[in-house]
RNA sequence: CGGGGCGUGGCGCAGUGGUAGCGCACCUGCUUUGGGAGCAGGGGGUCGCUGGUUCGAGUCCAGUCGCCCCGACCA
């Protein structure tokens, strides 16, 4: 086999064969304009998988779909001052239209808060207008210095959901929904554990009164956020004067929520799950689940004959939802083609060949650990949902192993030192909720952060391991994309 | 914006001042086909751009543009 024709190994320069799959697995390449990437078929057909299970989430926890402008007038967006003081170096302008200078410039929304709240305080009246829960599927734009296909571009694509509520604790039972909803697209979906958690006062949402998220370990070690909520509290209605009358006639604000989920999901996919083949995508959200790989030989005419019959077999067979690819390209050897499809991480391969089949038989293999099976074609087609349940549960568990023997909990910053002497890991230790704790934390280990506050371990007054004082929080240490 | 590197067919590269080449990919045909095939033939580049030196510039000089890598922002 060729070098030139494999992809960089992961354990020789991870970044290296990021780039390498995204783009031989023709997922995205890049586009003329700096930082940002096309989405080809294959990727997108990836994401759009992804955006309908999610679609679905949203809709089923009583949100709709509907749609604001790209453009923000800058009167618009700067109304709250954290807000504004956050998003301000990321922002693009449009300043000239229609071959004239605008009389106020625009801005490509970084995300649509302002627009929004901008609009609905026209909308809101009445305590009978709450709540208002919608959601939109948009790209935005936020001018970035570094750049990497899915993770970071320029432009990128997502949905961000945002709500107005009468309560506090409405508004945060809806962060809380709506962080489960992308927990389970994760896991659910995208065979990704995941761990939920507080984002620290330094990296929350500008504007927010608190942000929740969830990471994800990437198969290097490294974490990556693939999904935020946030509590905006009154900080937006109060800026935008949304208020309404309550049922006893008292004007007040509402309370308010946002949560989005990008593409950047789609690179969460690759680095948890790829190998030195290629991609190795869930089954529930492959584009292709099933390739079947037929081989003939030019000098075994009733031999191809065969093998023919069976490939219609399995293709008329394959039940509903079952998304099956036959490849019958000619002039391509069989091994030119396992190589193409396991690139490209189809969860199942059907080996259709005249050998095999004087048994009655084709060879099923599976992509997550290559385990080779030679069954009955009688039945195989039925089978096939089960088939790629179980590869699907082999990923995830997969990648929950890998998040286990890599967690480690440590109450000293030696000990956090000790646990990335080796490799990166995720590190869990009692720390303070505040800057010159989280900075002390960082300055332990070269590129650590503070992933988040962990959700799932309430605080035991362990001694916060920069200051030493009780901790209120655990906290989720790692090197991040 | 600071430090480093690079611009030559789609991609990766070679090219000593003398009229542009290799590998991969692509196209055609034949043979092959149970792990990335072989042979034969073929198409494709005003060498990033501008100016200069020279009889002559991919090559030397100046300028300019663009890109990549490393440091300060981020889903």
């Amino acid at each position: 086999m060729a070098d030139e024709k494999r992809i960089t190994a992961q354990s020789e320069d991870f970044d290296r064969w990021y780039t390498d799959v995204v783009r031989r697995a023709e997922l995205a390449d890049y586009s003329p304009v700096r930082g940002c990437m096309v989405i080809r078929p294959y990727g997108y057909a990836l994401w759009e998988n992804i955006q309908r299970a999610l679609d679905d989430m949203i809709k089923r926890t009583g949100h709709e779909n509907m749609y604001f402008p790209l453009f923000i007038p800058e009167s618009y967006l700067q109304k709250e001052a954290d807000h504004v003081e956050g998003f301000d170096p990321q922002v693009a302008w449009v300043t000239r239209g229609g071959g004239k200078d605008l009389e106020e410039r625009l801005a490509v929304r970084p995300t649509s808060e302002t627009i929004i709240c901008s609009m609905y305080a026209d909308w809101i009246h009445s305590w009978r207008d709450l709540p208002v829960k919608i959601n939109q599927w948009c790209n935005v734009v936020r001018w970035e210095h570094r750049t990497r296909l899915f993770l970071r571009t320029t432009e990128f694509l997502w949905q961000e959901g945002h709500t107005f509520h009468q309560l506090d604790s409405e508004a945060a039972k809806e962060v809380d929904t709506m962080l489960d909803c992308y927990r389970e697209l994760t896991e659910d979906w995208l065979a990704i554990p995941v761990i939920k958690g507080r984002k620290t006062e330094s990296e929350k949402f500008p504007g927010a009164e608190y942000t929740v998220s969830i990471e994800a370990m990437m198969s290097d070690g490294w974490a990556l956020q693939s999904g935020t909520s946030h509590h905006l509290g009154q900080n937006f209605t109060r800026a935008y004067g949304i208020a309404y009358s309550d049922r006893d006639n008292q004007r007040q604000h509402p309370f308010q929520t946002s949560w989005g989920l990008s593409a950047r999901t789609v690179g969460a996919v690759i680095m948890a799950h790829g190998d030195d083949m290629g991609l190795i995508l869930p089954p529930k959200v492959a584009p292709i689940q099933v390739v079947v790989v037929p081989i003939t030989r030019s000098n075994d005419e009733a031999g191809a004959a065969t093998v023919e019959e069976a490939t219609a077999r399995l293709e008329s067979e394959c039940p509903a939802g079952v998304r099956m690819r036959i490849d019958r390209r000619e002039g391509m050897r069989p091994g030119e083609k396992y190589a193409h499809w396991e690139l490209r991480g189809v969860p199942l391969r059907i080996i259709v060949g005249a050998k095999d089949l004087a048994g009655g038989n084709v060879t099923v293999v599976r992509r997550v650990d290559g385990a080779q099976d030679t069954v009955p074609l009688d039945g195989l087609a039925a089978q096939l949902p089960q088939l790629l349940e179980a590869a699907q549960q082999a990923i995830l568990e997969r990648a929950r192993k890998r998040l286990e023997e890599r967690s480690v909990d440590v109450s000293s910053l030696d000990e956090l030192v000790a646990a990335f002497a080796e490799r990166p890991v995720f590190a869990t230790a009692p720390m303070c909720n505040t800057a010159e704790c989280e900075t002390a934390v960082k300055a332990a280990v070269h590129a650590l952060t503070v992933r988040v506050l962990r959700s799932d371990r309430p605080s035991d007054g362990a001694p916060c391991i920069a200051c030493g004082k009780p901790a209120d929080f655990y906290a989720l240490l790692a090197r991040s994309y």
